[in-house]
DNA sequence: CGGCGGGTCATCCGATCGGTGGACCCAGGT
DNA sequence: ACCTGGGTCCACCGATCGGATGACCCGCCG
């Protein structure tokens, strides 16, 4: 069940980057790297892989162009998630029109990528502009509470935010709080996502 | 991080079952194992483990017995899980009375005893009445389908059940039908739970 | 001192969930 | 031939959630 992936950019630089932290996870295996779009398609069919982490600027053909050619074929399309330097790159806008299912900053940290990688093969968008944002004005703001920690715990044990503020001695209300916020926190919007979200993070368990 | 426990049984055989299953996995070290409670109690003494496998039946000192002198004593106290071979044991009570914090069908699966020790280490009673009455009631009951986990991990990428059912080309209902089923094979009462559960079990990621 | 982040609380509302009770079909085992 | 288990589907309902908004308090930092 790992997942294959293939990387492209045309800064190899960054693609060993890329692959070494992605490596080092043995749910993720790199079958193949392409430093253009065009590239990036012949190797997309040639090894098919699950996902394709794509670089916007490139040479020959750029990624919104080469997520549109993607995207336009039939058969088995790959994810494909775009790496961005910065999240006020407004290409990224053309990207997610043209078929990106989510982006990261090229400043993720090993965990967030591989949460991002696992996440967009299950289907999910990943990394909202919330919370690339979050990741973006770091220092450890995408970090959580621990308040919100201890809401999330409750959460993943199976109570209700009404139960769950009870156990904490707070209200219901501040429940929903905290929950709001770790949700943005996460990239998610339901505590069934959270808590896998925490697991592949690492959080709890 | 890893946790470092001690096994007691008066059966050798069962205790190295136990001690191959624990030590393939890296985040648990068994660093000693005793026959009988009074030397349980000598190996606590000197190992300081961070929990004790016990088995009730046992000469000289019996489990309870073991764990009610365990649980006298000050400082630093083990977690105790308590070994039976069928969760019938009336003993169960009396141990549990005594101050174990959960119990270990010796049926149990790897993955589910890794879960139960680091469940216990993390302070959760581990392994309700229901829960082992499911693994007792065996055949492989406890066993999710093959659909279910479909839902569970859609379910887990925060999907809703209407967008579950369309990734999985079902009707919300049948997901729903899923959903249930499963919150009974895991013993829970909603999807955060339940994708814990999975996390906890080795199910996901 | 003023701002900011973390924690707390509240209200309103539509969307969704979980529970219940059936129902049908098909494959495999008895 | 019967039955069981897995998968699918339906309707109805109260409970709960998630989203949006606004507010107060406290401690820390510049």
């Amino acid at each position: 069940m790992t997942v294959r992936l293939v990387v492209v950019d045309d800064h190899p630089v960054v693609r060993d980057g890329i692959k070494g932290m992605l490596q080092a996870d043995d749910r993720v295996e790199v079958v193949g790297e392409a430093g253009d779009g065009l590239e990036a398609l012949a190797l997309v069919d040639r090894t098919d892989p699950d996902l394709v982490l794509m670089d916007l600027r490139m040479p020959v053909l750029d990624g919104v162009g080469a997520i549109r050619r993607l995207r336009s074929r039939g058969g088995a399309r790959p994810r494909i998630l775009v790496l961005t330097t910065y999240d006020t790159d407004r290409d990224i806008h053309a990207a997610v029109d043209a078929g990106a299912d989510g982006y990261l900053l090229k400043a993720s940290t090993r965990a967030e990528l591989v949460a991002a990688v696992l996440q967009a093969v299950q289907g999910r968008t990943v990394l909202s502009p919330e919370a690339a944002q979050a990741l973006v004005t770091r220092g450890r703001v995408e970090q959580l509470t621990e308040r919100e920690v201890d809401v999330l715990r409750a959460i993943a044990a199976g109570g209700t935010n009404r139960q769950v503020g009870r156990q904490l001695l707070v209200s219901e209300a501040t429940v929903k709080t905290h929950l709001v916020r770790l949700y943005g926190k996460l990239g998610v919007r339901d505590r069934a996502a959270a808590v896998r979200v925490a697991y592949e993070r690492g959080l709890l368990g």
